[in-house]
DNA sequence: CATGAATGAGTCTTCATTCAT
DNA sequence: AATGAATGAAGACTCATTCAT
């Protein structure tokens, strides 16, 4: 059915343009050129999308909703806060490592947003860091940590995955679990938690 | 005299297009909006400048020899590696706070640079890191701090400036000062540091 | 049978691009609004119709054809000249104030049709207005009007025709019949026609 | 001074324009064509004009005021009634004769203006509409007509200036003067008038 | 120095039309 | 018949840049 190849082409689109919003930013990637990269004419992309605009959107909110999904999946069946914070952190670090795309996206384009879904995603946005927060508010409250400042620690851990997007290559010098062990024993310290007790 | 006027325009039209930048994105402005922003004709901007391009190298170049000028002196006559590391987070931090706007700039617009300016915009960048990594290494050696690894931790040092670039509202319930002295202390934990010592 | 809803389907084309004409004109309708207002997609237009111009060209020779068989049935068992130039005079003002849609796409679009349909309808215009030149002539020749001049005449009808079409509302204060009596001894004053005597 | 060149610019644009849209019609008009006919690039329109719609707004108005202007003038010594009115007649017919392109777009593209200027044009119209009203009434109360319906005969007379436009030709058969003189002596008769009385 | 008209390439978007399913 | 994806041309409009005044 025609079905399955209008759906690989909406696809091949989001595809398309997050890898050149990425590249280029949003401002200067033309529909031309995504077009060209999905292998149509430029018409034809409105046979999927409504406007450069909502195919943005539709980007920001889908890596925001993948986001969310992996850190409450990670976090589901831990009972104990710092065994909780500990798959969150661990899952925090590997998402921004692995899709750095789409989190540099997601970081750098909110400006380009029309009003409705930078609602939207801000809203995501804010939920994710209420969850680290909570967590990073639990761990604290047990008595493990001595944690300085809740807000400043989930600001810090945002900053550290937005950064570790930047600079991460699967092919670099670190592998991707020690990165992420790494990274983790430096927030665990920073909390005044010993690694060791977790 | 009309020399000072005319680099007072020059100025003017950095600050207005730094400020355009910031706000909108470099794709995003037109020099229609910083024409009109300064007050004058969009031909106009051409006696003072030779091209979009080269408006924002210069903003960016002035932006890292502001940040390198600023570390170097704040560590400048520090002799010992721990003491000179801390008046460096103390620039770091608070540079980063009360120049948010060149900062964000900064970190995002490098894509938008002619690949000259590019060169000399990363070189300075890259300055700027060795300088930190080499404190970081320092501390280190002398054997007051546990290093985890003194890439990851110049990388989380930058991601830290970064961000709080991002956040930091000089009315905000935090004073900058306090925001210093908890990113201080984070930091010193994440390097096995004793806060205390220095 | 499918041969009937073929017909309806082709019909509600007509009518649905009749309206979008009437109101948006036939330059700034697309085929799109007509297929969303039959409630079928743009593609399956092409089972009905081969293309805009040919649509636009049925209608308005549809609305030639359906004014000059009522202009002939009007007067077509009246033998008296003034008997059947007043029965043409009612015929003309109560169909344009009754197809007001029809008379305006009539009127507006001729120059968006294509050479072919236009000589078609410019034909059969010219047929309506000799109709109407010769009742005028008939009239006059009998001596029982004083016509000033038969072609200004004729034109002076076919304006008020069109007019009527613009302002009549059947909701208006006005009744038709009010409105054609009016507009008749209008007529035949301008025309030196005793009403009493018709 | 470049002043001078701008404005003759600007107005070969409009002229340029209303000639086109007299042609084609608005929608059926592109700027390309617009451009072409003044001897410029697209682009360069806009430092003249800030849009499509503004254009034929700016026309439709400056027809109106022409209009308006005329009237206003060709009644402004009469104290008689009737002679006011007849003076009206002239001006209005021989208006219409004389800018047939003017009087048709200002007529058929109405639906084409913004909401904004379409208010303006509107009222404008009725303006002149209640002009023309007023000498029918004040003919009527004189006793030296007998109209039949005030409303009527104001739009009869909108309907045969309208007409006028689109049949009269400069070098027809008629002069402008004999269609005005044969038009007058049809709208006297109408209304009741001796046409020899005034 | 400032102006503002002109340029020409480029932007997103819409459209009538075709065609495989 | 109906669908909906694809096409290619065209639309209005914006932009960085140039240059005569």
């Amino acid at each position: 059915l025609s079905r399955r190849r209008s759906v690989r082409t909406a696809d091949a689109i989001q595809e398309a343009a997050a890898d050149l919003f990425y590249k280029h930013g949003f401002e200067a990637t033309s529909l031309r050129q995504v077009a060209a990269k999905v292998g149509i004419q430029v018409g034809s992309l409105y046979n999927h999308i409504s406007g450069k605009d909502v195919l943005l959107g539709n980007i920001m909110i889908g890596i925001m909703d993948d986001l969310l999904t992996a850190i409450r999946s990670s976090i589901a069946e831990k009972s104990e806060p710092a065994e909780a914070f500990r798959a969150a952190i661990d899952c925090h670090i590997r998402f921004h490592a692995e899709h750095a795309r789409d989190v540099f996206i997601g970081n750098s384009e909110l400006r380009s947003l029309e009003p409705k879904a930078l609602r939207q995603v801000v809203a995501k946005r804010d939920e994710y860091e209420g969850i680290l927060r909570e967590l990073i508010q639990r761990v604290a409250d047990e008595g493990h940590a001595d944690v300085i400042d809740v807000r400043l620690q989930s600001y810090a851990l945002m900053a550290l995955g937005s950064h570790v997007a930047v600079w991460y290559k699967a092919k670099g010098p670190m592998s991707l679990d020690e990165v992420v062990s790494a990274y983790t024993k430096m927030i665990f310290r920073q909390m005044g938690l010993v690694s060791a007790e977790v």
